[in-house]
DNA sequence: AAGTGGTCTAGACCACCGA
DNA sequence: CGGTGGTCTAGACCACTTG
């Protein structure tokens, strides 16, 4: 017998799990309740067991149904709700395809939290926190021109960073990571346009009042606590950031 | 012949699995290589085709490994490490805070694909695609300023959304999925900075020559076609794009 | 043409569960 | 105990990609 007999090139097994789709959106099959067993949705489409079983995987991983042995197929809900989700595997992926680059630390000093800052960490108005400033190059030698300007905050008491800091290679927030045996929990990141201030724009050797990007991100501890802020600001035409959303099924 | 000899209760896709992802881990088959074929396991391990593709099927469930038919089997990452992940429920959550907002429609035409186009699409040389312009506000009344201007290009075969696109309070994204009967597979994003064009600027009611915000956004279907992509200026101050990273727990 | 993964069949034994 | 899903075998044909 032939594998399938209508559609060509559709999996059969496919247009299976999309009956029982329709089916449970529809109701005939209403949630809490359960799916006809793998025998009957054989018996009923007249097909293997195998590709009854790979049908109702397609439920599964959808979060359609759940199964357990000795029990059946419990309905768990009507339809998907699709999300979009985005990943990295690191902080420094948000750099996408320049992940390769070189720092260059530039100097550090204190920062009183008042006035412009106030914008930035609205929660820290008094304190004084240590900041790194550097610029980043594309990776590899040569007199490239710098990507982008950092200027990196810490919360006072991570202040020991200053120590290791020069250490090249190493990312603020895996100095952070390290200091406090802990991992960053979230970043949150915030994008928006500015023009180049003019001592920025002589570091980074671009014209004063270009456009560039300014990126924002806030490194925040398992309270969600704020570890660390780094700004970070893009001249124009040197970088682009991307970011890639993939359609999720296996939502809640 | 007894379906697994030695550790009862534990299946022996699952061992075998484990065994591949040791493997990588250990760089015995690297990134980029080829895992052995279905048929190279089955000899080694003594198992069954079926074992075999189990096994492969955890690989590619944690995105360790890719499969093309005539193809075999690639490597994509030495271990799970998508530690961070954002999501949204709706691409048009990607405009954060401003989720609310009005579309005003300016108009639509046909535009070539050439010169400066090419760079947005360089698949679609020599075609011509429609064209869709607007303004994006705040939401709620009043003579706010537009925080957006935006073009949005649709592949020439969803030329009918046109009839469609002029009601209120739906995307574009929403009306391909409609038209289409299937959901945007992924969207790319790409962010630079700009200064404002003239005729952009007089339309946001902003200064010429000012920094903007650009946000691409490739809609892509399932197979990785190209079905829009979506052009928006957002002016400095105006507009700020905020995404958090969220530690995922369960990688490991 | 040869080899890959994708689909499918018809069997089988198992661990688990509820009556 | 009988029925469920979970695992597994040994075949088979197919669509696809590459030489």
């Amino acid at each position: 017998m032939p594998a399938h007999a209508i559609s060509k090139s559709v999996p059969r097994y496919i247009t299976v799990a999309q009956t029982l789709m329709q089916e449970i959106e529809q109701g005939k099959f209403p949630v809490g309740g359960m799916l006809p067993t793998e025998i009957e949705i054989c018996e009923r489409f007249a097909i293997s067991r195998y590709t009854a079983r790979e049908a109702v995987r397609q439920l599964t991983d959808l979060g359609l149904v759940t199964r357990r042995a000795g029990v059946g197929t419990t309905i768990q809900a009507k339809s998907v709700n699709a999300r979009y989700t985005a990943s990295i595997s690191d902080p420094s992926d948000l750099f996408a395809f320049t992940k390769q680059t070189r720092v260059q630390l530039l100097g550090e000093d204190q920062v009183e939290i008042k006035g412009e800052w106030l914008k930035v960490l609205p929660d820290a108005a008094g304190q004084s926190w240590p900041r790194f400033t550097s610029l980043r190059y594309p990776a590899g030698p040569g007199g490239k021109e710098p990507i982008a300007y950092t200027e990196t905050l810490v919360q006072p008491s991570y202040a020991a960073i200053r120590d290791r800091i020069h250490r090249p290679g190493q990312t603020v927030y895996q100095l952070i990571e390290e200091l406090r045996g802990e991992k960053v929990h979230a970043l949150q990141q915030e994008i928006t346009c500015v023009s180049l201030p003019k001592k920025i724009a002589e570091l980074l050797h671009a014209k004063p009042g270009a456009p560039a990007l300014r990126v924002l991100r806030y490194y925040l501890g398992a309270d969600e606590s704020l570890l660390s802020v780094a700004i970070n600001t893009h001249p124009q035409d040197r970088f682009k950031l991307t970011t890639r959303w993939q359609l999720n099924w296996n939502a809640e």
